[in-house]
RNA sequence: GGCGCUAUCGUCUAGGGGUUAGGACGUCAGAUUCUCAAUCUGAAAACUCGGGUUCGAUUCCCGGUAGCGCUACCA
């Protein structure tokens, strides 16, 4: 199959739903396969509901997801433009043509008008579809209506016998007599092309090969064929895809919470999670395997192996594959994605109050660095300063060296130790606040679980003391001193564990204690446990 | 109502005329342990119903039922 051209046409009247993101990535996909291209096309053609804020956040979720497009809104392409609003004269040309030629007609009923006569069939139980009430008008009588002013849409001229069938790249062969079809609107009164009008004639300009588009569709392909023939064009391939369900079974929509792709990202959930599992909702890999990464999809993806049945989305299973990638994402993709969060939290990630030798706000960089002309950084020459900039320079140096160096590797470590429990982005600001800040809570289970020993402020202090002179800070060292205390005590190491535990991280769950005195560092852990030995004394005294 | 589509564990699904109906998420139990995850082991859990075709149907055909979609001058 050469020269493969799909496109994915959302309609900026909402965000870019669950959906809505999955049709695009199995249009992405399949592009992808066979070497082809992948347009995005918008549809506003409902004026008022659509809203160019919302094709932004469109455009943006799309890059998220890196579902990137090859002829679309802010990329161009030979087939633009690829807004609705942009090509009216462009409809009014099909419009035209299928006039001419008589497989459009124009129909005066007002919609007052044909909402009574819809009423009317429905009281009397009959089934209701557009009478063509309008269908045989004379030539003269059109003219006549026209001149009087009388607005009017367009309606397609659907033969009454026949049938129209395709073979769906997914569901098989479909066919439906065309006597069940209506005369459906072309052309709104106000000159605005319907759906109908604007799909058919943008895919034909844009030599769409491959129409991959949700199953809701499937009543309208017909009456999109029968347009493409009178307009004597070749029928695309069309492949539908099932629906996304909430748990209830139903179409999912708001009702069911976050269906936008946005609110996982805010949730904390990996781009290549949600991918992955919305590939999944629908598709089986060959193998069955659950976790693939994008290229395997792009390799292994055929719309043969497309479900027919709709899909209820999972919410914990998504939480699941988020986790997954989350444990494995690589170090330099997981920090800045982290630092991101934490900024958005409002922490301040160099300055979480321990050392206080952090330079001064306004002394921070003060040309540390400079840009050479070929845009690379270039270390400045201490020696060749004045000897008043020298001097700053060296101090901004040591400072450097001696704090924020520290500093970096504390919370680099932190994430790394908290990214093997994580479930979601989130968890790293929450269940972890402990490691990037002095301020947080001990959490009200965890105390009653874990310090029910009165002895504890005590057991805290004398730890909080050895650890202090302990030889090396690492974990091994931590442990040894903190179980020799244990057995020096005659106590469980479990209850001193499990009690430093919240004394460091506030938390009943965290992290192996000892990797964490090692993350969090001396001076921190003491610090906490002394803290937590006087709370534990005084509680009223305040949580903290 | 009319038209169309769909139907395997709770969920996503594999399979296909003869299978112990497979996997994954979730659930439960156990192992591990310093809490919780992770990990490992194990368990419970499904072919919508009725007819046909056939030596044999979960699989093929027909019908019922249920669900979903379309039935707009929405997309």
């Amino acid at each position: 199959m050469a020269d493969i051209r799909v496109r994915f046409a959302p309609s900026p009247t909402g965000y870019l739903h669950v959906g809505g993101a999955r049709t695009a990535l199995y249009n992405w996909l399949y592009a992808r396969h066979h070497g082809g291209v992948f347009i995005l096309r918008i549809e506003d053609t409902d004026v008022d509901r659509s809203k160019p804020e919302l094709e932004t956040a469109i455009l943006e979720s799309m890059r998220w997801l890196g579902l990137a497009w090859d002829e679309g809104p802010e990329v161009g392409g030979a087939h633009g433009p690829y807004r609705q609003s942009e090509r009216q004269e462009r409809y009014r040309q099909v419009v035209a043509q299928l006039e001419k030629s008589g497989a459009a007609y124009p129909c005066f009923c007002t919609a007052e008008e044909l909402q009574a006569r819809r009423a009317h069939a429905e009281a009397e139980h009959r089934a209701w579809k557009y009478d063509g009430a309008c269908r045989h008008l004379s030539a003269d009588e059109i003219a006549r209506r026209r001149s009087a002013g009388q607005s009017y849409a367009l309606r397609f001229r659907v033969p009454h016998s026949g049938t129209t069938a395709f073979d769906d790249q997914v569901f098989g062969r479909i066919e439906v007599s065309n006597a069940d079809i209506e005369d459906f609107v072309l052309a709104r009164s106000d000159g605005h092309p319907t759906y109908h009008l604007g799909v058919v004639a943008d895919d034909l300009d844009m030599r769409v090969t491959d129409v991959i588009r949700g199953a809701d569709h499937l009543s309208n392909t017909p009456k999109q064929i029968l347009m493409y023939r009178a307009l004597g064009a070749t029928v695309p391939r069309f492949a539908h895809l099932p629906l996304i369900l909430g748990p209830d079974k139903q179409r999912l929509s708001k009702r069911h919470g976050a269906t936008a792709v946005g609110a996982y990202r805010d949730q904390g959930v990996l781009p290549e999670a949600l991918v992955n599992f919305l590939a999944l909702l629908g598709w089986t890999p060959p193998g069955g395997k659950e976790i693939v990464p994008p290229e395997e999809m792009v390799q292994s993806f055929e719309l043969s192996a497309v479900s027919k049945s709709n899909a209820v989305f999972d919410l914990e299973k998504l939480a699941w594959m988020n986790a997954e990638y989350l444990r494995h994402l690589p170090r330099e993709r997981l920090l800045p994605l982290v630092e991101e969060e934490l900024r958005k939290e409002g922490f301040r990630i160099q300055d979480s109050g321990f050392s206080g030798r952090r330079p001064e706000a306004g002394r921070q960089d003060p040309g540390f660095r400079i840009q050479d002309s070929e845009g690379g950084n270039q270390k400045l020459e201490i020696r060749n300063q004045k000897p008043e900039v020298r001097d700053e320079i060296a101090e901004v140096r040591r400072q450097h060296a001696a704090s924020p160096a520290h500093e970096r590797e504390k919370f680099e470590r932190s994430v790394l130790l908290l990214q093997t429990r994580a479930r979601s982005l989130k968890d790293f600001v929450q269940s972890g606040r402990a490691f990037f800040s002095d301020e947080f809570d001990y959490d009200p289970e965890a105390r009653k679980k874990f310090w029910k020993d009165a002895a504890l402020a005590d057991y805290l202090d004398a730890l909080a003391a050895r650890l202090e002179k302990a030889e090396t800070f690492d974990a091994a060292e931590t442990e040894k001193v903190l179980r020799g205390l244990a057995e020096e005590r005659n106590l469980k190491a479990g209850l001193l564990i499990n009690a430093s535990r919240v004394a460091l991280t506030g938390q009943g769950v965290a992290p192996g204690l000892f990797e964490v005195m090692a993350a969090l560092g001396r001076e921190r852990v003491v610090a906490r446990l002394h803290r937590a030995a006087a709370f534990l004394r005084n509680p009223s005294a305040g949580n903290n």
